[in-house]
DNA sequence: TATCAATATTGATAAATATCAATGGATAAA
DNA sequence: TTTATCCATTGATATTTATCAATATTGATA
């Protein structure tokens, strides 16, 4: 977190915030108050990490613009991918009531946005008010039910079904369209999806050959989604 | 659940029951009443559905006693083993609150007793109570990160490893004992951990004549939890 | 008991995936 | 600029895993 800078919220109180909606709505104007002033707009550039796995837990953290990847150290020391997040996708939730420490660590992968709230006051809140703790058990149900569903689904598949599987999430789910950045490495994209660095490359050349997909650098192009959408479902 | 059977909760309040201690310990005594009388104890024999994949949410489910399998259809439409839970883990929290039907089957793969509250009355405790929301969000942290994690430590292992991780999955966290039933059948097991049943077989098989476990019909032994760790952690 | 279906087991073979090796490119550091 | 490092790519090969086939074995049921 070296790196980072501290900013005012763009909105005086959190009131104003895009995430009123989906999170803070039911707080009353002295709870949206005390809130707004417990905490901090921070920027991370592409590559930074906003929260180490084994870290002690001090603070809740919204990501309110950008991307990020969850990845953790695994059983046998080797780095994991766990998943890719986006802000609706209140990645900073995960294991946060479970645990004093991180249990996963969260570094930004395009430039991103996030607010900080002490842990303490959101606790305090979740005690005096009910329907936040309702929406937090919401949140964390969505988050986790994700992440699981989406492991899930990735060792049903085989390696064409999982390059396939990652490409449409990038360009449905996260980008919105069918030309965008892939914004991790092919080795990460290994990581996420349980396969080696060679063979993503393979497949992907493979999708390019048989004019799926177009690949300049990093910028993808899916050329015949139907077709994607196929192998992701019986490749 | 055609075959299960009500009977009066073998406490007279819920304020009796195992579970106080670590989910309803902050009501007050006019809320565990309340409670008590909304609450059911149903019995499942072995093999029995506690809960079906797209039903409509209407109970919290308590395991109380037994053992249970979570699985669901995957997106292929083949039946997946997402998990094995105990009473303390509390699985029946899953995507309770993130949806309106259940995302995954609950089914007993051990005679089982359960306790089955209805939804809206916890809904209210909740909203009435802080500590209890605190407590809810800490269990379904809790559940959320065992399953992803073990489906994550899954994933880092090859067939060996997986058996081995799954033996002593049962041996030490489930049975606490070098010697237990296998509760469920090989395809069962290899839909836990991603392999084809005749690969569980073989490998199985293959630590019976290395001496690392014996095998009598659905009793099994670990005669070298040593050897098996390693496996588990370098095979 | 006899019968049927599901499970368990083993071997042979095919297919999928990982590993090893070599190379070019890009980027950052000296 | 040179050097070093990491990433991307491709081919050849080894290893792992799945599939197919055949046969027990078990368990439930008529």
């Amino acid at each position: 977190m070296d790196k980072t800078f501290h900013t005012p919220c763009l909105g005086e109180s959190c009131g104003d915030c895009g995430f009123r909606s989906t999170l803070f709505n039911c707080l009353s104007s002295e709870q949206l108050e005390k809130l707004s002033k417990s905490k901090d707009l921070i920027k991370a550039k592409k590559g930074e990490t906003i929260i180490r796995q084994g870290e002690k837990i001090k603070d809740f953290i919204f990501l309110r613009i950008g991307l990020a990847k969850l990845t953790r150290i695994s059983s046998d020391g080797k780095e994991q991918l766990v998943g890719i997040a986006r802000p609706k996708d209140f990645i900073g939730l995960l294991s946060l009531f479970s645990s004093s420490t991180h249990q996963y660590s969260i570094i930004a992968i395009e430039d991103s946005e996030y607010c900080v709230v002490n842990f303490e006051t959101i606790n305090k809140l979740i005690q005096e008010n009910g329907k936040l703790a309702y929406s937090l058990l919401q949140k964390i149900s969505l988050v986790s039910d994700l992440l699981l569903g989406t492991k899930l689904d990735i060792d049903n598949r085989q390696l064409r079904g999982r390059i396939a599987f990652i490409l449409s999430l990038f360009s449905k789910d996260i980008y919105e369209s069918t030309k965008f950045n892939l914004p991790i490495s092919r080795k990460e994209i290994g990581e996420l999806i349980d396969m080696r660095v060679e063979n993503v490359v393979r497949i992907l050349s493979e999708f390019r050959k048989d004019k799926i997909i177009s690949i300049e650098g990093t910028t993808i192009e899916i050329l015949q989604p139907d077709k994607l959408e196929w192998i992701k479902n019986h490749g």
